[in-house]
DNA sequence: CATATTAAAAGTGTATCCCATTTGTATAAA
DNA sequence: TTTATACAAATGGGATACACTTTTAATATG
């Protein structure tokens, strides 16, 4: 495989994993010797990494990994919420085709399974993760607005904007099989809406559906150290 | 000045100027030995328009120049228009601070002064053009999200989907003016949205004020030779 | 004449080298 | 003791060298 890919690859783990904190310089040598590589596919990374938003290059050319506001967090996923609505109803509009409708539904039934387990197991939590992704993907793969897709593929850069942000998974294991729950019925909604053509209702309910998401990254900023385990990223979130 | 920006802003002319047209191949050296800088600060360059959208890599990692159909136009200036309404909803929402009320008050005289000119010089257009993009890069400043202002700013990298694209210049100089004193209407009636804090209301404006620019890009797609000189660009979409 | 095989030409990925600029430190002077 | 200046180390930007891959073209063979 490619060095740069590669490279670029352990750089994002090692950020969001932690090991940068906020504000840590990273200079190219450096992370060439720890990487067992040469500067030039550090650089490459470097300039991804940026164009991705999870460094920022100072007036004078060194690199620092970035700090996030809480406020921002709210923002992406409120930004992740308008796309997804406009997505929605695009879909409503154009009508849904029938292989969008069976993966909608295959989604679903998997996740109806998912959540009949009580209590949940950790596989039904990653398993439920996995279809909540692709129920998502889906809708935005079908929109057929490249331009949209495009926006949604950068803000997903964040970590904590992504759909899978969207799921509970603090630990207290009832109480997030409710907010699934709830979620998941949204889910259910939604595809009626889209079945009926029904534009603004589809699109109220995705962006609604990213409050789930706001509830959970309140929750995940408030007991910090639990989250930190399972949620790759909030490290880079400023108390 | 940097070899890296120079090299890139150079490459974007080229690319957007039409010298490279759509599909053509990038090749490393040749762009090195045409713009008399080595291989490094080409590459850098490439990555970023390819992040921007402009040019896409093949499966080898041939960098060719990407072209564009008319639907992804329309679709990014759909997105153009969703990601506009939310700004103008938030601000509203927020309420609308002195200082960018005195901004946009004094686009709107500037706007008003400019559009009194009957017929309007090439003076006149390309000074509302400007105050076009100061006043709705004041409303996107002030909403304070930061991933919106990102999702906008990746957004219109594509050349026809910024701001500036809603002016009408087809040269047909009192047909393009009456549009432009409809769009300035709609920056007055966006205020008076703003000011009243009717968020949903100021929202449905700021969308349906792209839709001057939806048919202004149809109409420059139709009579394309006519637009390729004062629309950069333009010549990246497939006909 | 067409096709296959091989050699050369071009191109990308990566490492390394050089230079200019910045940064940090130590020493001297006020 | 503090500040300023000078020198050394570190660092980033850029160029080039080299290896490996792909593409192209030419020649030979069916």
């Amino acid at each position: 495989m490619n060095v740069q890919e590669t490279v670029l690859m352990q750089l994002r783990d090692l950020i969001l994993g932690g090991t940068f904190a906020p504000g840590h310089r990273l200079a190219e040598q450096a992370l060439a010797e720890r990487l067992g590589a040469s500067r030039t596919p550090i650089r490459s990374a470097l300039v991804t990494l940026e164009q991705e938003g999870l460094i920022e290059s100072s007036e004078t050319g060194k690199y620092l990994v970035r700090q996030f506001t809480p406020q921002e967090v709210t923002d992406a996923i409120a930004v992740r919420g308008h796309l997804e609505g406009m997505a929605a109803r695009l879909v409503a509009e154009h009508g849904l085709t029938r292989q969008l409708e069976a993966e909608l539904q295959r989604c679903l039934h998997a996740g109806d399974k998912l959540l009949s387990d009580n209590p949940l197991t950790l596989n039904s939590y990653t398993a439920y993760g996995l279809m909540n992704d692709q129920f998502h993907a889906a809708i935005l793969n079908a929109c057929g607005n490249r331009a949209l897709q495009r926006a949604m593929a950068m803000n997903d850069k964040l970590p904590f904007a992504q759909a899978s942000a969207m799921l509970p998974m603090q630990g207290r294991v009832s109480l997030d099989r409710d907010w699934m729950q709830y979620a998941h019925r949204q889910h259910h909604m939604l595809l009626d809406a889209l079945k009926q053509g029904a534009s603004a209702r589809a699109q109220s309910l995705a962006v609604e559906h990213t409050e789930v998401a706001q509830m959970n990254m309140r929750l995940a900023l408030e007991r910090r150290v639990d989250s930190e385990a399972c949620m790759p990223g909030i490290r880079l979130v400023a108390a």
